[in-house]
DNA sequence: GACCATTTATTTTTT
DNA sequence: ATAAATGGTC
């Protein structure tokens, strides 16, 4: 028993200690939150003999509750498996499937996920006459999110709460969508935590079954709850309010997916006997990494103050490197990567390179791909996302529910069979005229005057002979023979097979690892059928491909900031950090959204553990249009004395960096610290490069004209010169990214801080130039 | 209805 | 820059 305290320090102690009744763990970045949860549940089990299945720990994805689990059987053995160790997502398929009878839930439901909910916003969207193009489907899906929460748990009608100064009917909207969704027996992924919430609070009896099953709760991050998941947490601890949360309000990230941070706020005041324990003890990361990222928090006005305590010590210098463009940026990571592994011999799996966006990832695959480094993105393009994956789980899931209209007209016509928009308008408004569902029209073709093509036919028996195949699964056939023989007699296996593209050949291949992943699935869930198959793959979102799980060489991780958090490196690349990349655009303008973005930002600084580089790209390439951005406010927050500068410039750039402009002898270079603390300052800094060929001024003050600008304009007369710095009496302050045209017709692009850029005609455009 | 050429949107983050 | 959506032609 003591070996489970004895790696702890106090604070954690007293947290595993404390077993009865509500308890909030404030837990800094790197405080050993995991450890404390896992030793927590194993002291429960061996100390408090707490028999594991009364045991629930809830976390917020697939891959943080399968890591919570290896850790728990390590710690308690066989015991382990009995722990309920889910997402909010699975636990919630969990409590439907099993306890949703009452609740009206269907026995059998399909899972929307947004693109699915995307599709069928975008149908009714169409039938409304109303074009998706200017109302976009997503930012229907956000509302009708936030809505249905409101509705369901703040006694307000709905009618009360729709978004007003709307140009369409969004009620009309809203309504339709759920009648739909239930038409088809779908649920969305907000649908599953809300419907959960709904089914506890009034279903008393199933919420007692529960109750005697469950009576010790964990929830992990805590801060990231919504309300209809602070609701299920809640309900089900209520009997014995053996309510565990953990979490970081400066790591709260997810508001935009409605995450509360009052949740982990409030906690005081919801638990009144609450007890609190703060874990400030930093094991992760050596003091210059942890300092930074304090005094990068402490910007933050919305938040608890807390100390964060670096227990390993001094450490290295971050390094901040300053690129020319995206390209190089990538050059500098891959550079470092290679020397640190032939210097220090540093393995793959050290480092982590973090961008603020998926589409950031590309240029960096292109680099690694061509050192032949071995890498991993993880997220980003999913698994489940590909195209030919979600055709075979949309037969799959009409097998499952012939209701499910959007799975059905997906895979309709694919591969071809002649069924196109005129064939898919009749058997819709059949259905609807007959208020019967899109399959029982094809079902009753030949009676509905649908002409019974040879194509709808086909498909028709596909569907049927999936279902007698399903019906006998598991038992006389297995899942994996029935994605066989749907591939099979679908022809979509022949029209891959027939179509000898590159691109075709990978969906092939694509297929077959599908298939090996629902052999893998087979062996440790012998007594699935379909049904729990398809609930399961639905929430397995981010999931990896199977089979890059080992490999003695190890992989560079390649993930968004938001993938980062609960993870750790010893070399991590915060790359990307230009105002406008990060923090985003979309959320520079508010205060609320600024601060998420900063906890962003410190959420990736305290991955690293021994060493940090940030790096930044003066010129990046996005939408097609090149622009000009300065370095994130954010590293302004850094103090210099952590900071020591470097720069890398890509010798590939073609086009706009003629190298023989570059006077080759000289290297030292300056630049104005407009990103350090006192604005006009300047530093001056020895130059290193790994290998220094190209030497370019980093100015935006005193740039002076030298071959740089060629190739990035026109000549012309304007009295500006690109990358001057001007106020423009409308937007401010912004700085010259391109001129063109001559006379009355001189067109200046300025980018404006922030990282928007607008085009003027000179002639009309009061400028005042700063610098 | 299939196939092409042209146009348009895409880029925030995820269960 | 690129993928998806649209529109026109056969």
């Amino acid at each position: 028993m003591n070996n489970l305290l004895e790696k702890l320090n106090n604070n954690q102690k007293e947290a595993v200690l404390h077993t009865e009744g509500p308890l909030l763990i404030l837990a800094g970045a790197g405080s050993g939150k995991t450890r404390v949860i896992t030793n927590r549940i194993a002291y429960l089990i061996q100390q408090k003999n707490v028999p594991p299945y009364n045991i629930v720990a809830v976390t917020f994805t697939n891959k943080a509750a399968g890591e919570m689990k290896k850790r728990v059987i390590d710690l308690t053995g066989s015991q382990g498996n009995s722990v309920f160790i889910k997402t909010f997502h699975s636990a919630s398929v969990y409590i439907l499937r099993r306890f949703g009878e009452r609740a009206g839930i269907p026995r059998f439901f399909s899972i929307y996920d947004s693109s699915d909910q995307e599709t069928l916003i975008k149908e009714i969207l169409l039938e409304m006459k109303l074009d998706p193009k200017k109302i976009k489907p997503r930012m229907i899906a956000s509302h009708i999110s936030s809505i249905k929460e409101k509705a369901e748990f703040f006694s307000a009608g709905p009618d009360a709460l729709m978004p007003e100064h709307l140009p369409f009917n969004f009620p009309e909207v809203y309504k339709t969508y759920h009648q739909r969704l239930k038409k088809v027996c779908a649920l969305d992924f907000n649908d599953l935590l809300i419907e959960t919430a709904r089914l506890l609070r009034s279903c008393p009896e199933e919420l007692a079954a529960m109750q005697r099953m469950w009576k010790y709760f964990m929830i992990d991050e805590y801060q990231d709850t919504n309300h209809a998941q602070y609701l299920i947490s809640k309900y089900l601890s209520s009997a014995t309010r053996n309510l565990c949360v953990v979490g970081d309000d400066d790591q709260s990230i997810y508001s935009w997916r409605g995450a509360d941070i009052k949740n982990i706020l409030d906690f005081e005041k919801d638990y009144s006997e609450a007890k609190v324990i703060t874990l400030e003890e930093n094991y992760r990361s050596v003091a210059q990494i942890l300092d930074s990222a304090s005094c990068v928090i402490k910007n933050n006005v919305h938040r608890k103050k807390k100390n964060l305590i670096p227990v390993r010590g001094d450490g290295e210098l971050i390094t901040w490197c300053r690129t020319n463009n995206e390209r190089g940026e990538a050059g500098y990571v891959i550079s470092k990567i290679l020397s640190l592994k032939n210097r220090e011999g540093m393995k793959n799996n050290d480092f982590a390179v973090f961008y603020r966006t998926n589409a950031q990832s590309r240029v960096f695959e292109e680099y690694l791909r061509k050192e032949n480094l071995p890498y991993r993105i993880i997220g980003g393009l999913k698994f489940y996302d590909r195209k030919e994956i979600k055709d075979i789980l949309a037969y799959l899931k009409i097998i499952a529910n012939p209701a499910d209209a959007v799975s059905l007209f997906r895979v309709i016509n694919v591969p071809a069979r002649g069924l196109g928009s005129a064939s898919i308008a009749s058997i819709r408004e059949a259905a609807a005229e007959k208020d019967i569902t899109e399959w029982e029209v094809i079902l009753n073709s030949s009676e509905l005057k649908i002409r019974a093509s040879k194509g709808l036919n086909e498909f028709k028996d596909v569907i049927l002979r999936g279902m007698e195949i399903a019906a006998e699964t598991p038992g006389k056939y297995s899942l994996s023979d029935l994605v066989n023989e749907i591939i099979e007699i679908s022809g979509y296996k022949k029209s891959m097979e027939s179509d000898d593209s590159t691109e075709a050949k990978a969906r092939l291949e694509n297929i077959d690892e599908f298939i090996n992943s629902i052999y893998d699935y087979e062996q440790m869930n012998m007594e699935s059928g379909l049904d729990e198959f398809l609930q399961s793959v639905s929430l397995l979102t981010s999931e990896e491909n199977p089979d890059d799980v080992t490999d003695e060489t190890g992989f560079i991780t390649l993930m968004t900031v938001h993938i980062a958090k609960g993870l750790e490196f010893p070399v991590v690349f915060l790359t990307g950090m230009e105002d406008g990349t990060f923090p985003h655009i979309n959320s520079i303008d508010t205060e609320q959204g600024l601060e998420e973005e900063r906890r962003l930002c410190y959420v990736g600084i305290t991955r690293a553990m021994d060493k940090l580089y940030i790096t930044n790209a003066e010129i990046r390439r996005s939408w097609g249009e090149v622009r000009y951005r300065i370095p994130s406010r954010f590293i302004n927050e850094i103090p210099a004395e952590y900071i020591e500068s470097d720069e890398y410039i890509d010798e590939y750039s073609s086009g706009s960096y003629p190298s023989d402009s570059f006077p080759s002898e000289n290297y030292s270079a300056s630049f104005s610290s407009s990103s350090f603390k006192g604005r006009g300052s300047v530093r001056s800094f020895s130059y290193s490069n790994p290998k220094p060929k190209a030497q370019y001024e980093f100015s935006t003050s005193s740039f002076s004209s030298n071959g740089f600008t060629e190739g990035m304009s026109d000549h012309s007369e304007s009295k500006f010169k690109l990358r001057d710095v001007v106020v423009h009496p409308k937007y401010g302050r912004g700085t010259i990214t391109g001129i063109k045209g001559s006379g009355d017709n001189i067109k200046i692009t300025i980018s404006f801080t922030g990282g928007r850029s607008k085009v003027f005609l000179e002639k009309y455009t009061q400028l005042d130039r700063l610098m």
